[in-house]
DNA sequence: CGGAATCCGTTAAGATACTG
DNA sequence: CAGTATCTTAACGGATTCCG
């Protein structure tokens, strides 16, 4: 996600879902804003389906996007620590939204939902 | 996209995220609510870099997925108008907030917008 | 603990040509 | 007009192993 053409005009539905879609980003910044500040091992835990490689990746994604920081611990053994930007708190309202949406669906379709 | 498992549990961002997702999704159901009802030909020239290909199959993932209904003239030349379901349309507030949310980001970057 | 590196399969998306 | 069909490319995501 995310290789947004700098010449190239852009929407900004277009440029809001390329900086947000991918897999695992919406439920991340879900969990930073509840949680506040996580390591990354809370992270891995949290989100139970996904795979290191996909959490580092997805993480820096979002560092490069400026919507989360990274704050390093230079201790051993070594602590990093993930937190929102403003700009990526700005989103919280609207995957609150979604999310409350995405609730409804899942009642009316009697599929089987879990905790965010 | 939209490819959920049944049996497995699911959480609601993640379920909502996978029923918006995709390339055009967004765009489709915005434009749809700006327009009320379109037909094939004008939401290809509104969306100009979708493909035949992709617009068909986007527009099927959406009608399967209940966001969006599908009605068939059966006249020469054939006719067919695309519209916003009810539960589509539920979703019309949210993309509003990011399509603000990443209006100011295309500012802040100084990209080059165009209009949705 | 918090990753990086490598390999590899799956899925999404694009190009192009054609049709009822 | 509103699509199909076929093929190819590119992006996404997973599994596994290893490291400071």
């Amino acid at each position: 996600m995310r290789k947004i053409n700098l010449d190239e005009p852009i929407c900004s539905v277009d440029y809001a879902f390329k900086r947000i879609g991918g897999k695992y980003k919406g439920r991340i910044i879900w969990y930073l804003n509840a949680h506040v500040v996580m390591r990354y091992g809370e992270l891995r835990r949290a989100i139970r389906d996904i795979t290191p490689k996909m959490l580092t990746q997805t993480l820096r994604e979002l560092e490069d996007d400026k919507l989360i920081t990274r704050k390093v611990y230079h201790e051993v053994p070594p602590k990093v620590e993930y937190s929102l930007t403003e700009t990526g708190a700005e989103l919280i309202p609207f995957i609150d939204h979604l999310r409350q949406w995405g609730d409804r669906q899942i009642e009316k379709e009697k599929l089987n939902p879990i905790l965010c």
